[in-house]
DNA sequence: TTGAAAGCGCTAACAG
DNA sequence: CTGTTAGCGCTTTCAA
């Protein structure tokens, strides 16, 4: 229990085993160049002497660590697929993720810092609210790339929010839904474009008439808070579009307690199709991003800008799709 | 953008600044022994390259890392709680955190090991699924603090879960409830815990005959599943206790659905007091896990196991807290 | 207050 | 196939 021992080196394996150093390093890094013997002699060694190698030792010297920080916010659903998703495609590209994230007590730039320390390759940023200045400054001492927002100043992957949007209003007015809401994500990465795609789509339907944007925000009590507004002012819409699940929880809960049936009184459409919205009871409707595709092509692209690829495209925006479920039906007559 | 060239060096700014690099070390690390001048100039230099200390190499020279390893779910609300209040403990005591997460493509061994790479002083798990004997090697190489689990092979820190059912049962009965079910978590950490605590709980106010465990899990969708067949089978329940909030909150959406009304109809309690348990629209009545004074104390425990004390007690038990919030009232006369 | 030198544990050249 | 020799970038004696 008390491993005070100092933890055996390479050193200590390759005495043991009778061999030099260097053979110790290529059977521990599984490299070809050692005899059979020898490589089974050294295992031995090494098992029996609780060998492990030490990997700041071994990045110090190769000069690399493989290494792709992440940044993202444990408050956020959507950051956890995101994660999730980052940790098969950095597996599939041999990369492994170091997480930092951002708490209620840690603001961004500590997250960020962290990371700095660890020597990663590349920041992978999960709908970072760092000014982009700030994000230029950081993308001069290594490659960034930003997920789910939009700025100039480092690559993006993100999604066709305003396309997304389109889509909901698409499908709610194709069900007969004029009276249509969007309540808004505020000032969070991709509310602008979310806003804009309302906008355009009621537009584009000749439903200006019918606009009605509510001050949302990310959280479920946001939702809540606006869909209780929305209740109150009277002239109920027949359909609502929420920034993302997450206030979409809210937004329903609010709705039933006041009595209203979910989608036969009203529809809701939410965003992201995170773990939230596919709950057997939930069972959202929603505008999916892919966050397979989005973290492929981050890490993708990391690891490009990581080899010195000259690249010009920027901005990667990947495509979402309309995910009917239960929360959805056509206006009561 | 192409940060190509190579990341300058404490040499470098030796050199820039024109003094050794030992003035140069002691003037990154604010360590006395610098004259102001030269401290003025190195920070300049610093400065103009752009200068960022290697932590592998740091770390490598001197020893010691300062970081703990974190393992966690990233689909258990509860384990983000818990993740958020250590990085302020971490912080407090001056170290940091290495976050490794368990994901549906990665499971706790693969997250584990990541961890062991990284050099870690001590590794702190969450809820750990992983057998005693593997936790038992795993705490051969290095210090082990298991958080919301009770085994015997390691430290532990855990919440007294038969204590905290003790507390929801006597508090229904209390307002008068007899029919009082609990719809467990199966077999995860903790479960058999607050099973039994229901058990004996009911046991001591003679409530045996109406001891009722319905299975359940860990998610909303175990939590809803279970009351739908609570509901299915008849002869109601007017209270239940749900292993924790997450399930706790797919109970009441079921609930919801089939016309009850929380709590005029029927009571419920959560279980962990997470971040979903406080929001407005769920406001639910729950059994607080401690995560301020948990946390605390599993870093005060690894870095005493770091620094080599000598310790005897294993197990700190922490002690629940029953939150009364509004899902919970006498039974309807 | 400053500098020179030795090494942390490992990998990468190169010789044998 | 194997061993020797240099360092990676930093901290840490120890002398000046």
């Amino acid at each position: 229990m008390a491993n005070a021992e100092a933890r055996p080196t390479l050193a200590d394996v390759a005495a043991h085993a009778g061999v030099s150093k260097s053979l110790v390093s290529l059977v521990m890094r599984d490299e070809p160049g050692a005899g059979p013997e020898t490589r089974r002699r050294v295992l031995q060694a090494a098992d029996q002497l609780g060998y492990h190698p030490d990997s700041r030792a071994r990045l110090l010297r190769s000069g690399r660590s493989r290494l792709l920080g992440v940044v993202f916010g444990i408050q956020h659903a959507f950051h956890l697929d995101l994660v999730t998703a980052l940790y098969t495609a950095a597996r599939d590209r041999g990369y492994e993720l170091a997480l930092s994230a951002v708490t209620p007590d840690r603001d961004e730039a500590e997250a960020t810092a962290g990371m700095l320390q660890d020597r990663c390759e590349a920041l992978i940023m999960c709908g970072p609210r760092t000014p982009a200045a700030e994000l230029a400054k950081l993308a001069a001492r290594l490659p960034v790339i930003v997920l789910a927002r939009n700025v100039r100043v480092t690559d993006v992957i993100r999604t066709a929010d305003d396309e997304g949007l389109r889509q909901a209003v698409e499908y709610l007015n194709g069900l007969g839904h004029q009276r249509i809401a969007h309540i808004d994500g505020g000032r969070a990465p991709g509310a602008a474009d979310r806003r804009r795609g309302y906008r355009e789509a009621m537009a584009a339907h000749s439903l200006d008439t019918h606009n009605r944007i509510i001050e949302g925000g990310l959280s479920e009590e946001d939702g809540a808070a606006a869909a209780r507004r929305l209740l109150d002012e009277g002239d109920r819409p027949t359909a609502i579009t929420v920034f993302n699940d997450r206030s979409a929880t809210g937004v329903l809960d609010v709705l039933t307690r006041a009595g209203l049936r979910v989608p036969e009184d009203i529809s809701v459409v939410g965003y992201d199709d995170s773990h939230l919205a596919r709950l057997a009871h939930i069972n959202l409707t929603t505008i999916a991003q892919d966050t397979t595709e989005m973290t492929r092509l981050a890490v993708d692209r990391a690891i490009a800008r990581i080899d010195g690829s000259e690249l010009t495209n920027r901005a990667l925006i990947v495509a979402p799709q309309l995910i009917i479920r239960g929360t959805t039906a056509p206006p009561a007559a």
